[in-house]
DNA sequence: CGCCGCCTTGACTCCCTTCAATGCGAGTGG
DNA sequence: CCACTCGCATTGAAGGGAGTCAAGGCGGCG
């Protein structure tokens, strides 16, 4: 529903990625499906299985004791999450729309990948653009004042849905807020702001268009990852 | 210097990791040394090679157009860097004391990787352990007050250094700041404010000793990576 | 000794948070 | 069809934690 453009994508052609041939992986993958809002699994859980969506939207975040919370990151159509070095998950999932998953034995999944050199180039490459988007997010959070994540994170949703100048999201405001590491009022009064300068248009509260491109760019500090 | 227990690895020990059998790779590596300070890369550099630490300590930042910094990690002894999906460097690396590094070029390293499944499943892992960091630091920047920032980086520094309750750094407040999202000033009221209430003590602004451990547990907002 | 880089401390400012209402759209039942 | 409710989003007012600006302090080295 948000991603309508992608949902084109047969569930055949999918394997991890959009991106990837279909050559079969030889691991015998279940699926299931959850609801808007349902929890997929949970920090320290035993990690048996890995995922990959097949469709919807879905977050994975950590929790402080008191409720505090970070947004690692989202993931959509055709995205492998929930693997990690140890046994155990070091997030917790949730469906954000109503979701089809393929669910991967984490062991098989890790031997059928190291025996094969192209899976393991593949596997490596997505590891690695994960990192660096994890490391843009730190210099975001890190350095940049509410109005700069705010632009940088519509600018890289544009990116996600292909460039289009309509954005539509499936996350609640308390999702962007928890992922730029600011409040929830922030989030609502800066893109108030945004749409008073006239850089962007906010049909309803999970729709966007973008007015101003270059504007945009502008405000991020000139610099979404770093000098160029 | 700054860890000298750890110089104990003979150089021919060290492979990708001091972890990890010597068995040898089929690269020729040449060895180059930086002094402290010395950049080792910069940002969009054409990425023909991929380090190793040796000896000594590194960091690697991204900059805005502005000057404000992000240090994306510290590197020690046997420590991998400098690898990224695409072709440039997406960071600055720079030496933080004297440095000797091995380089290996890149698209060989990459090719010897994923022919091997054992070396695959390392690095995979390695990959993995990273990313794990890289979000640990986006709670603790996102939603960490300064003081549980500070305790937790300490925290960190002493499991690097096997628990070790004498703490060296070889990082200059400056770094530190740029690490954790703060600022300078911050960083230095922080550290005294710890001083103050006996948590630590700093018999020099380089060198730092735990004194209560438990507290400083209680200060990290109990999760330094969350629920337990 | 005197310079220089790094670290520390103080006073003031400001951006974002906190606390508290109010708005708004969707779903439900009378 | 409207009244009611519930969750999410928006707006306002006030306060605080970290930033900014500015002045020393301290240790190393020529």
């Amino acid at each position: 529903m948000a991603h309508a453009a992608k949902q084109e994508t047969s569930e055949d052609a999918l394997f991890f990625n959009v991106k990837t041939p279909a050559a079969g992986l030889p691991i015998c993958a279940s699926v299931r499906r959850f609801k808007a809002g349902e929890t997929i699994y949970v920090e320290s859980d035993d990690a048996r299985y890995c995922y990959q969506l097949i469709s919807g939207v879905a977050k994975e975040f950590n929790t402080l004791e008191d409720g505090r919370r970070q947004v690692a990151d989202f993931y959509n159509t055709g995205d492998l999450f929930g693997l990690s070095e140890t046994r155990a998950q070091l997030h917790t999932a949730e469906a954000i729309t109503d979701c089809t998953l393929r669910c991967y034995p984490r062991d098989t999944f890790m031997q059928t990948i190291a025996a094969s050199p192209e899976l393991s180039k593949f596997f490596l490459d997505t590891l690695m653009s994960r990192l660096h988007r994890a490391r843009e997010r730190m210099i975001m959070i890190g350095r940049m004042t509410a109005i700069e994540r705010v632009v940088s994170f519509l600018l890289r949703l544009k990116e996600d849905q292909n460039g289009a100048r309509e954005i539509t999201i499936a996350m609640s405001r308390q999702d962007i807020a928890d992922h730029l590491g600011l409040t929830i009022e922030t989030v609502c009064r800066t893109l108030t702001e945004l749409k008073k300068q006239g850089v962007i248009a906010m049909p309803s509260a999970r729709l966007f268009s973008i007015i101003d491109a270059a504007q945009m760019d502008d405000l991020t500090g000139s610099g979404d990852a770093a000098i160029h």
